[in-house]
DNA sequence: CGGCTTATTGACATACGTCAACTATTGTGG
DNA sequence: CCACAATAGTTGACGTATGTCAATAAGCCG
């Protein structure tokens, strides 16, 4: 346990109205761990023993059927919570979680998460202000691969990446092409015909650097409607 | 408000851990209402004004695109509570809410829900686990959309919905099949054809009832996995 | 430089959507 | 209670988006 941990976990928008306290009382009962990539942070259908939270760097939720076929349900940075609910509800995790590049992850016992949200009220509050955020989170991709096409959902991707509203922009992804097209519901392959039918719409880029010419442009023909 | 919908109330699973004087706050707070089927809740795009909790009936939760193509996110039943993360957050709803059949519902006011949050602990502990409990909900959505064919989707549906774990069960449908095939991800042609398809594995039935003759053999073809 | 992974492209297969016709079912008013 | 309309569901023919497989090209790293 560092200082700068504290500093870290102090500065995550998800925890930030928790009162200092609360804070020093999940790092007393955690350990802070650095990760290197491909470390797996926990597996789908085991039981749940701790929960994650980032303090600095990325993690990639998959979701695997029994034949072993993976998907990306989420990208989750610095500030992201993992696997809360399994741990609260004491329920096998529906997810694994593999880091994507070198992380900091603070792991809390089960127990003392539990045990926090009962008796710290900053603290149930907290998580569940995290919740609601992740709740639409999700269904916003439940809408995206229910009613947009591939390059749609593509589309939105990049815009809500981008910094601005309108205008030029350029953007890095996250991941290599064949974890963004998980997390988008493609195939590698499709993806690339979704990049290459963007290209009329002044999408152009190379590797992760992706360059928009207009965002308002892209937003429209996403069907962008309900960011907020 | 009726001594009979504090008596709902109470009986709610979502609800069982919160205190009496919790729920009186909630009762006294919002407004009972008994609405008929086709009436809307709320309205994806507007500005949240209220929770809905449901007392008694069923609510369809429906995402819309621009061009007004609409899709079935989730169906919600008695004890549900609907569009909590647009409120705490305050924040416009990201999906409309339909009644699908008659039901009596509980308005409370956002920002009286807001307020209860900050200040009653056993209510943001109460609101925190059952979003987690939605979490998994639609994690679990978010896989079968992207791992699973129509047909394995309809057929974990109806393991779902089966009371048992194994042998042969008879179910109902809790909508017709239009909703059921978009709270699936499909053309109600599409989910024609996949219980057709379903046939051969034992599964019959007409109408919204559905018969199933062995539900280890349909819960294997599903690639039921992780229920927990 | 040579061997790796990753990305692209093309040819092809297939699941799913679309459209249209037909059939069942439900509801309603006489 | 029937007749009829309206709605819901099924089936077939067909189109299309997306997945699959294979070959090639392009980065990346030892």
């Amino acid at each position: 346990m560092r200082v700068t941990d504290i500093d870290l976990l102090r500065r995550l928008p998800a925890l930030a109205e928790l009162p200092r306290d609360a804070i020093d009382r999940l790092l007393d009962a955690g350990m802070v761990q650095t990760l290197p990539r491909g470390a797996i942070l926990c597996e789908q259908g085991q039981p749940a023993e701790y929960l994650h939270i980032i303090l600095r760097g990325r993690v990639i939720l998959l979701g695997q059927t029994a034949d072993q076929t993976e998907t990306v349900v989420d990208l989750f940075e610095a500030g992201d919570i993992l696997v809360a609910p399994a741990v609260m509800l004491n329920l096998p995790y529906l997810m694994s979680a593999r880091v994507a590049i070198e992380s900091r992850i603070l792991f809390v016992p089960a127990e003392a998460v539990r045990r926090m949200l009962q008796r710290d009220a900053a603290f149930s509050y907290a998580m569940a202000m995290q919740l609601a955020r992740y709740w639409r989170r999700l269904v916003r991709q439940i809408k995206d691969l229910k009613l947009r096409s591939s390059s749609e959902r593509l589309a939105g991707y990049l815009v809500a990446l981008a910094p601005g509203v309108d205008g030029a922009a350029t953007v890095e992804l996250p991941e290599d092409r064949k974890v963004v097209a998980a997390r988008l519901g493609m195939t590698p392959e499709n993806l690339s015909r979704a990049f290459a039918s963007l290209r009329a719409l002044g999408v152009g880029g190379q590797g992760r650097s992706v360059t928009i010419e207009d965002l308002a442009r892209l937003r429209g023909y996403s069907q962008f409607d309900d960011e907020a």
